[in-house]
DNA sequence: TATACTGCTTTCCTAGAGTATACCGATATC
DNA sequence: GATATCGGTATACTCTAGGAAAGCAGTATA
C-alpha cells in the first residue's frame, strides 16, 4: 500500500503520498478528542486554576450546562480532567486538569497566540465576513 | 455587566470571571475558523507545499471530494489558502498556504507534537476507550 | 409557601457536518 | 469505443453536535 507508482509522483519536499499521510496521523487523533466548539476552550478556563461547574459555565459564554457536562466527561474519560465531588451543604464539584492534560498547555497557548492575532485582523477589517 | 459581586468571587490566580472570558474570546475565534474534523489536517498537508486537489484528497484518508472542496473554500474566504487554477489540458488546480495561513505553522506542529505523544499513549493502552 | 442557588440530567428538537454515489467536460491513453 | 485522470458539482441521505427548556434533590433565605 506504499511506496507504488502512485506514491511518490506529486508530493514536494520529499514526501510521498504514503509519508504525507502518515504526518497526518497523530493530527487527526488530537483532533479526536479536542475538536469541538467548547473543549479547547474549557481546557483553557481550566488552565487557570480549579473550577466549579457553574464557573466554567459562567466563563465560558453560551456554554449550557448540557453541553459542559457532556464535555466535562469526555475529558475525564480521556483523563484530561478529573472531578472531585465534596460532601458539602448543597454538594461541590471541582474540576482540574490531570497532569495529562496539563501538556496541553503549550498547545492551548500557541491557539490563544494565534487567536489574538486573528481577533485583531477581523476586528481591524470591521467584523467578520 | 462586569465586576460586579458575581465577578469577583471565585475564579482563582486573580482572575475575575469577566478576565476569564476575556480569555477565553482569542480561542474562541481561532476555534471558528479552525474547527471541524478536516480544516487542520489540510492546512498541514499544505504545510509540506502546494498541492492538487486530487493530492490532498489522497492523502488524507476519508475526505470526500465534497467536503474537500468545501473546507478549501471556506479556508479561501478566510484567507488561509489561496487557489490557482492553470490553463492546462484537464485543467490544474493548486492550493497553496498564504503568508498569513503560513503563521499557523507553531499551532500545527504543537498539535503534531501533541498528538504524537497521544497517539503513542492511546496504542500503549491497546486502542482508545 | 415561595423563590433562588447548586450541579447536574432528561427530553425534544434542528441545523449543518459529514457520507455515498454518481456525474460533468476535457483530454489522453489503450 | 472503453477507460482513466482532473477538479470538481448534484443529490440524497445519516448522524450527531449543539440549543432550549424543564426538572430534581438539597439548602438557604424570606
Amino acid at each position: 500500500m506504499e511506496t507504488t507508482d502512485n506514491d511518490k509522483r506529486k508530493c514536494p519536499n520529499h514526501l510521498s503520498t504514503g509519508e504525507c499521510t502518515k504526518q497526518l496521523l497523530p493530527v487527526k487523533d488530537a483532533l479526536d478528542i479536542l475538536s469541538g466548539k467548547w473543549k479547547l476552550q474549557i481546557i483553557l478556563s481550566l488552565t487557570f486554576g480549579k473550577k466549579r461547574f457553574k464557573q466554567i459555565q459562567r466563563e465560558i459564554t453560551g456554554l449550557t450546562p448540557k453541553m459542559l457536562s457532556k464535555e466535562l466527561k469526555e475529558l475525564e474519560i480521556n483523563e484530561l480532567a478529573s472531578r472531585k465531588v465534596y460532601d458539602t451543604s448543597p454538594v461541590t464539584v471541582e474540576y482540574e486538569l490531570t497532569t495529562y492534560g496539563k501538556t496541553l498547555k503549550p498547545l492551548i497557548m500557541e491557539l490563544h497566540k494565534w487567536g489574538t492575532k486573528h481577533r485583531k485582523r477581523i476586528i481591524a477589517r470591521g467584523g467578520r465576513d
